[in-house]
DNA sequence: TGCTAACCGAGACGGTACGTCCAGTCTTAGT
DNA sequence: ACTAAGACTGGACGTACCGTCTCGGTTAGCA
């Protein structure tokens, strides 16, 4: 459940109130006061939590962040849902995108996401564990659509599915990011069309 | 030259030795120290120059991150310089994308860029800004590019050329930014062979 | 006119508007905001004068004070003026006490008095300046009178003056400075007697 | 024994050990280089503390100086002491004048006190603690040895005895203050015999 | 009357210290 | 043993001034 290693203190005593009350301390005040502005002391105070006991269970604030993000995750409980399958890849994937692009818009979203971001960038160990944990199962999800899509005979079964799963989301991923370029509905569209059909081919 | 707004300070009084020193001691330390530990005291020490120099000619750290980046990027002069044009488009995108990667992955851009993308991930202006003086000049050589082959021919007049650039580099700054998965020339490859033709197509 | 030492600029060059515009607003300034937050730039600012000025032309934030007390106690042209000497010595001591008490006590000469009175007690050479341009007088007033009173029998020919004067007017100031105690024309009629007659005598 | 007023922090988790350091670090400092030059980040790199724990207990670096002088004040221990009583009062009075004098001369007190003065001459709740605190007890002790000439019959019953106290030793802090004339035992005497004979009598 | 040196305002510069916030550690008292 | 609370050392923040240093623009005095 954490992203603690090493010699831990003994976890049956570990008091799960306050563990909840701090990460969703966490996700809350980093949706308030952003990135910059949120602090160890500013969690535990939102918490009712000591400091300590934030330092004794998490190794850093983007641990924190992290944890804060797998507790949602677990709360939606679409870990175990699969992504539409109506036969028609292309409808379904822009379904998909568009679901993507909407809760990357989400303002309640927006600043804890960009701060988990944030840390992960920073720190290759959270951002395995990021990798494994919460973009894992999900993306799992994507390339079973697309591995489902091999089976109709709808895309080669030479094809990397990591690659084209990464070569669907990357560029929404990227707009989202650095504010590139309106992050819309319809970008997510011309993102699928375009990948599934290659540049070369005309619409 | 600067991301400075607002009523300014005289900047014909400005040091221009104080300036330089300041963005390379910038983009020195970052790399040295990394993002967390990168301060405005430590950038002003190292540069030789008092807080307030900073202060008065730079909203944030980040501002004066990006414009050591400004600095580089007008230093190496490549503002000018066209993409490679041999009239084989894949062969050409190849050796961008292999020059990306490898650029990417040098330890001495590496820090500094994770540093910048921080600051841009969480200043709306600054990532402006980015997209306008850093990220726009290049994109435009790579929208050239594509241009020529449409011209000749190898792209549909159709194919909105910022989407396609973003379809391309897009997986590649994903794979770097979250460290997802290897990031080698075979990828790049692997993105331009694919994105081209499109994930139905096979290869 | 000026405590400034040493190699000096041409003084006939100097700008007597900015030397009065920066003695006005020293004064002022330090009876508005103490003596804590008086600073050479505020004097600067508020007198429209560039720093440099200042530094050209007193040594200190202390010299600039004694000045603007010079220049207030020029005005007032009482260098000349004698004490009141109406034969009764006790009656005039107290007249002078009261008049002491009284401007001690006047809000628009306490801060600056205070302020002065903390640099000089820091500056031995502005003590020195003090001692002799601006106490000096007014005590040589105050021995006058009391050697008036020699003359006329009324005080002991072997009197120290000096001493006199200190016995009569240290206490004033003593309570005055650190606030030990009402400081009322009472408080000044009170050491004129006591003095005069004695700690022994019975009044 | 703190100067602190309002809501403060526990007192009883209060350390000790740095409480000493501070007062410690601040009375040398002061002594060594001048009031001029004190300044609470060097009071606490000379006390190995973090400047937060001066600030958590004393509301100003004056608060801190007089906690310093109350610290050696009870280290001294000469609070319950009484003045010297041999029922010669001149005598006894030029024993104690002297020794005042003596004090104020030594080196290790003089920047040490008027750094105090200084803020005492600002601060006027300072000013309040300092006359409860430091110099009432003394004063104290000062007028317990008038009462007993007055018992004696040496001094007559209506003396104001916190007036004949100020007379006494006013004018010596005050040639101390302004270095107005030389401050030597022998002032001390004149300052005595003419206090208590009044400046009419004849020696 | 025109030249030039000194003064002027303005304000940027390298610095020091301010008083605040927070990091991460440690101690105390309570459950 | 874990918790809430919070004091501790320490480092960085962003601001205010220090005293020095140009910069153009007057201004006075000599040529």
């Amino acid at each position: 459940m954490t992203t603690q290693s090493g010699k831990s203190p003994n976890p049956t005593r570990r008091s799960e109130t306050s563990r909840r009350a701090i990460l969703t301390a966490a996700f809350e005040l980093v949706g308030e006061v952003g990135y910059a502005r949120l602090s160890i002391e500013g969690i535990a105070a939102r918490a009712g939590v000591g400091k300590q006991t934030i330092y004794r269970w998490w190794p850093s604030k983007g641990a924190v962040l992290f944890d804060a993000f797998l507790m949602l995750a677990e709360g939606r409980d679409d870990g175990s849902a699969a992504l539409p399958d109506t036969g028609d890849l292309e409808t379904d994937l822009r379904t998909v995108m568009r679901a993507t692009v909407a809760e990357l818009t989400d303002p309640r979203y927006d600043e804890p996401m960009r701060a988990l971001t944030t840390e992960l960038l920073h720190d290759p160990a959270l951002a395995a564990a990021y990798t494994e944990r919460l973009d894992g199962p999900m993306k799992e999800l994507k390339r079973e659509r697309l591995r489902s899509a091999q089976r109709a005979g709808q895309l080669p079964d030479e094809l990397d599915l990591d690659l084209a799963v990464e070569m669907l989301w990357g560029p929404v991923r990227d707009r989202w990011l650095l504010r590139s370029g309106p992050l819309t509905p319809e970008y997510a569209d011309a993102v699928v069309r375009t990948a599934l059909g290659g540049l070369c081919s005309r619409p």
